[in-house]
DNA sequence: CGCATCCTTGACCCGGGTCAACTTCTGTGG
DNA sequence: CCACAGAAGTTGACCCGGGTCAAGGATGCG
């Protein structure tokens, strides 16, 4: 068994991407270090992590599958609010805070995870700055996310938004097929179902299904049950008017 | 002249809170550290600190006024996404990544600032891992505030989004008024133009009109102008029935 | 005083929420 | 292999919130 290129586990399969990877692959002794301390684990669909409210037990770095990260509001509401491919680390927040998790973390699909224990966690990057800094960067860079999805709920309409949410989806975790003017089309097997879709752009079932319809009727994509396909050239949607707006200041 | 507070500045007026002023504030030579390092400055309404896109110059710590944060997506359309009041640290993220600010900073009342130039920050950090965590911690917050915006879009109706951040600028910016009935009303003169205001719903001007009047209506607040007073007891509104949707997983 | 900026109001229309029925899917047991 | 039940997804009817356009006050400034 060869140690995870993400984290140091011995299963994990992709490629020396991701946060722990990348700290681990510049030196073996990083790499046989994470590789002790880390634990395998496997969940089913469904399964969670962890939840809402619970302390920080660790991080997790996924070796394969999906991670969906839902918040609960307390009316009962809930909405998916990221979903974390193989080689993300997930349960960075709780633990740099070493608070209770604001998200709750589910499998999205058959999952393996390498996880590393707070206690052990805790020491290791107290005796290495480097991989401190590596976990602070992977705060930034949802802090960065958060506020482009944001900007892009007030800027663009669902159609649009719907269209990217698909497009970055399938780039994960999708194949590409050829297709026959040139640029190819991706497809793959949607990790989610239509209510957390419609969750995340924050609009509801009955409307993400008329949003699809719309995208197909236009050629963009071709979706059945969760089998979904994009078409190249979709990049570039038909352009709204878009108003100016008094933001000449910056 | 006093060390500020906040920042160890000299003329800085407000309590003993905020990120640098926490650190400051547990030892004197820390004080003493900060006060020989940071530059105090002074802006104009309208002014920009930095602006979206450029590199990191240093951390700027509010000391008197407000600072706007706004963004601005390539299509023109922008959003205040953020307020920043005495005691808050500005520019935080784009030092921590060492990278270029993905927000504007503007000046939205006459301010004052310390700055703590990014070659100094760097140093300090590097010799205070205390301090650095601080600095992580406002991104922590931030990221958390972000995210708890997004789920409130989606949980509530814009009425009450209004209400909620009408409360939060009043709270921090207001001065309590003796009220009839015990508890104290709030009156302050608002910051933020009604064009702001909107885009921090994700609104259009004339929506916030109505939205405004609405409440004003039902007794919630009093506004004219800028001038706005909030009314006790407008803590819980109107409650809605609130769909309970599927989210029993948690 | 006139002009510009900020804010409000009205009329109209479209997107999306809601409710309800209907149509696939998917998996399970006979 | 089929039958069936339950879940998942789709569609239609209807209505309301909010966008858009356009006009009409306030307020402030030279």
């Amino acid at each position: 068994m060869n140690p995870c290129s993400h984290c140091g586990g011995t299963r994990c399969r992709a490629g020396p991407h991701g946060p722990l990877g990348g700290w681990a692959g510049r030196d073996p002794g990083h790499a046989r270090l994470l590789s002790g301390l880390t634990l395998e684990q496997r969940f089913a669909p469904g399964d969670a992590l962890f939840r809402m409210g619970e302390a920080s037990r660790g991080l997790y770095c996924v070796a394969e599958g999906m991670v969906g990260l839902r918040m609960l509001h307390p009316n009962g509401a809930g909405a998916l609010v990221d979903i974390a491919y193989p080689g993300d680390l997930v349960g960075v927040r709780a633990f740099l805070r070493d608070g209770c998790h604001r998200t709750g973390a589910e499998a999205l699909t058959s999952l393996q995870v390498c996880k590393l224990p707070t206690a052990a966690a805790r020491q290791l990057v107290a005796s290495h700055p480097q991989l401190y800094r590596r976990l602070v960067r992977v705060c930034l860079d949802a802090l960065d996310a958060s506020q482009e999805a944001m900007l892009q709920a007030a800027a663009m309409d669902n159609r649009e938004r719907l269209f990217h949410l698909l497009s970055r989806l399938l780039h994960h975790c999708g194949s590409p097929v050829a297709a026959f003017d040139g640029a190819d089309a991706i497809d793959a097997r949607l990790p989610v179902s239509r209510e957390d879709l419609a969750s995340m752009l924050g609009v509801r079932q009955e409307t993400l299904s008329r949003l699809l319809k719309r995208l197909s009727d236009q050629g963009l994509i071709e979706i059945s049950g969760r089998q979904c396909r994009l078409w190249p050239g979709g990049g570039r949607l038909a352009t709204r008017p878009t108003t100016p707006l008094a933001a000449a200041r910056f």
